[in-house]
RNA sequence: GGCGCGUUGGUCAAGCGGUUAAGACACGGCCCUUUCACGGCUGUAACAUGGGUUCGAUUCCCGUACGCGUCACCA
């Protein structure tokens, strides 16, 4: 069986890439009918931050990434909290060391300082790898501070395969022998990922393309404890542009990075997660690129994933949100949008059919709350606004024309409805024989104040009312007297 | 700097030795139209570079350039 985990650090909110890591791993497992593990890895204790826990699970409960395993959900391979977990690390890197992979370390900061100001690239010079077990044990009875490190091979290589960039391998002189278990008895990522991914029954591990080069550290512990190995999916990454158009790693910098950023900026989580599932994969034979959860799930073949990491486009996102938001139902585009509207909505407003002519014209929801504001208070407007060559409007006479007519009609309509509305304005065309543009750019300019707005003339007028409409057309009256 | 990885239009990307090198976003034009939007049609635009291998390279190999990653008691 796949079974794959998500395995965040709570520091912080939840950023666009690691979602789409989250994602990937999720589908991974779950095109397998596998399973998909959420655990917390919050062993480094000074960058803890209060609630990240719960950002991490609102967001994978938002966006339907739904974990068999984890915590507050349970399961048999638990806790799925590393600091929970932090006798079981101690245990086995014990073992390491009684196998000979790892050794007691009591090198001070100071010294390590000191080697790090005389070299800044070299590294630990494994100064305690070869300490005899008698020092070892002399100076843990006399209550040194100590680090347990990795013993890695002098010489050699160390190859992994990995099931999007392929075989990856490195020289053994280049790895250092990297801390397992840290002075406050916490375990590093380095020992506790790979300690908890054999004990958990992971079998993909799916993370970003920044451990590729890290991995055959991981690679050489499970060959040390005698594990079989995972297989490895490395992720490319996701990075933004600036506005000078310089590329780089996906950061605040380019704007909204976090989910609850475009959540609240009005993007749609599904939308969202669409979009970021395209991001460095692509389906086989598909002509759509429009993917539910469920359909992600039997698309989604790891050979569709990219290796070079791609610019997240906002443009892109925008469409992809207005798209979602168009095939939305009235009812939910009504109460999704609730949040976004600043204002109270007067009494004579339409809200309903409001919301309809809008729905097909905002990109995310957070257009909606200026988009709206014509249809309660009428803008100011310069008479000029009326004039219009393509309606061949040149003078105001036509206008006022027009507009009287429309309005002795208008007070004799009892039912304000957008067909009846038409219907009813129509004749105009006819008796001052001009075009239905004409007519209706006269109208709409009156009762809008703005050259290009949702809606026409009529379906205008429906939304703000009787009263409203004739008050906006005796003020274009007023206007151009 | 060492090591690793990557490089197809502005962006996402298909392609996996022989193609008129798909498609999507963005951009331009046209159509539709009661303005705008939607929708439909259409146009501009790409294989980083130099060597090989081959009858033939975008595709395979090597070098170069550029970009990114990594070298923490962070993950």
């Amino acid at each position: 069986m796949t079974v794959t985990r998500f395995a965040p650090s709570p520091t912080g909110y939840m950023h666009i890439g690691n979602l789409r890591t989250a994602l990937y791993s999720y589908l991974i497992s779950k095109h397998d009918g596998g399973k998909f593990i959420l655990r917390i890895e919050d062993t480094d204790r000074e960058r803890l931050v209060e609630g990240a826990t719960d950002v991490i699970k609102s967001t994978l409960a938002i966006t339907g990434l739904k974990y068999d395993e984890g915590p507050d959900v349970g399961g048999e391979h638990g806790p799925y909290v590393q600091s929970e977990r932090k006798e079981i690390y101690m245990e086995y890197a014990k073992k390491l060391v009684d196998l000979g992979y790892a050794y007691y370390c009591f090198c001070t900061k100071e010294r390590l300082e000191a080697l790090h100001e005389e070299d800044a690239v070299g590294g630990y010079d494994r100064h305690c790898r070869n300490l005899t077990k008698e020092e070892v044990e002399a100076n843990l009875k006399a209550g040194l501070p100590f680090v347990i490190r990795q013993k890695m091979p002098l010489e050699g290589v160390t190859s992994y395969h990995d099931e999007v960039f392929g075989d990856i391998s490195m020289n053994n002189e280049e790895l250092q022998d990297q801390i397992l278990m840290k002075a406050d008895g916490y375990p590093t990522y380095n020992f506790c990922h790979v300690v908890d991914d054999y004990l958990m029954g992971v079998t993909h591990v799916v993370r970003g393309s920044e451990y590729l080069t890290s991995t055959p550290k991981y690679v050489l512990l499970y060959d040390a404890f005698g594990w079989e190995r995972p297989t490895y999916v490395h992720l490319p990454l996701l990075m933004g542009k600036d506005a000078e158009g310089n590329i780089s790693k996906l950061s605040k910098r380019h704007g909204a990075v976090s989910f609850q950023d475009l959540v609240a900026d009005g993007y749609l989580p599904e939308a969202v997660l669409n979009y970021i599932a395209l991001l460095g994969w692509c389906p086989k034979n598909s002509e759509t690129e429009f993917f539910t959860l469920p359909e992600l799930e039997a698309a989604f073949t790891i050979d569709g994933v990219s290796k070079s990491p791609s610019v997240f486009d906002f443009e892109k996102l925008l469409w992809f949100n207005g798209e979602y938001i168009h095939k939305m139902t009235d009812e939910d585009f009504s109460k999704a949008v609730e949040k976004f509207i600043k204002v109270e909505i007067p009494a004579n407003i339409n809200r309903q059919k409001m919301l309809s002519l809008l729905k097909t014209r905002i990109s995310k929801l957070s257009e909606i709350d200026e988009k709206k504001d014509f249809f309660i208070t009428l803008p100011e407007y310069e008479k000029e606004l009326f004039l219009n060559k393509k309606n061949k409007i040149a003078d105001f006479e036509i206008v006022k024309t027009v507009l009287g007519e429309a309005k002795e009609i208008l007070e004799g309509v009892e039912s304000f409805d957008n067909d009846t509305l038409f219907a009813a304005l129509m004749p105009i065309a006819e008796k001052l024989a001009i075009k239905t543009g004409t007519l209706m750019w006269c109208v709409r300019i009156a009762v809008s104040g703005m050259s290009a707005t949702p809606g026409g003339a009529t379906e205008i007028m429906e939304v703000i009312g009787k009263d409203e409409s004739l008050k906006r057309i005796d003020k274009a009256l007023a206007k151009l007297a």
